[in-house]
DNA sequence: TTGACAGGTAAGCGACTGCTTACGCATAAT
DNA sequence: ATTATGCGTAAGCAGTCGCTTACCTGTCAA
């Protein structure tokens, strides 16, 4: 499989910060320099950069140099890993559904 | 405003933790007592049960009391926050595939 | 050059996490 | 009625998180 080398940090716990997730969101419309991310944001423009960092660890992120900006991008591959994770619960759910309707058909039953 | 009235903890924050995704892993195999859990894990007891306490404030779980134990058992449902966030990306990165697909029919004479 | 702007990094601090041990309270077994 | 088992909760503590302000470097503009 593709083990990421860029991933130092845990994927899931990049996401699990809301801030984060509405960076990334942000991030699906257009590449954003840092200010402009900020200025979606209540918080100092330094905790913006934290979390950005915390994203570009977890391989969330990518940032390009523009003279003096960085435009940060988004990089979607690395959620493949929730993405997969989360699969798994489809299935659960699915043969849940399954047993379910088995048993819905069988029953009369009290 | 949408969310669901047992979702007193962000689900992103609850799988955030990797010992809370192993549970719900455990979990998917057949519901199971806080023991038979702890079972799996290096950590105290009380421990595990905190961070069950973490899955069940996240909906993630629900407790059902046979006599002394209680057994764990999944409630995947309110993984679809997370699988509809993911899906976004889907979308983003279906849309990239696309671009880059066009970009390499374009240089395909070789 | 001097200044303004973009943005990373350091230091510090309060809040929160995640763990532990100690305990309490049911329920089951004897 | 004891004792053992299952498990939640309280208290305490080290470590981490998330934020701030202050500072620094690098780039564009005059």
């Amino acid at each position: 499989m593709v083990a990421a080398p860029e991933s130092k940090t845990d994927v899931f716990a990049a996401i699990g910060h809301p801030a984060r997730r509405r960076m990334l969101d942000l991030l699906i419309v257009s590449d954003q320099s840092v200010t402009a991310i900020a200025g979606h944001f209540e918080m100092s423009r330094p905790a913006v950069s934290q979390h950005l960092r915390v994203l570009l660890d977890a391989g969330l992120v990518t940032e390009q140099r523009f003279g003096r900006e960085r435009r940060y991008h988004l990089e979607p591959a690395n959620l493949t890993l929730v993405r997969e994770w989360i699969r798994t619960y489809d299935q659960f759910w699915d043969h849940h559904l399954q047993k379910l309707q088995k048993h819905l058909a069988k029953g009369k039953k009290k």
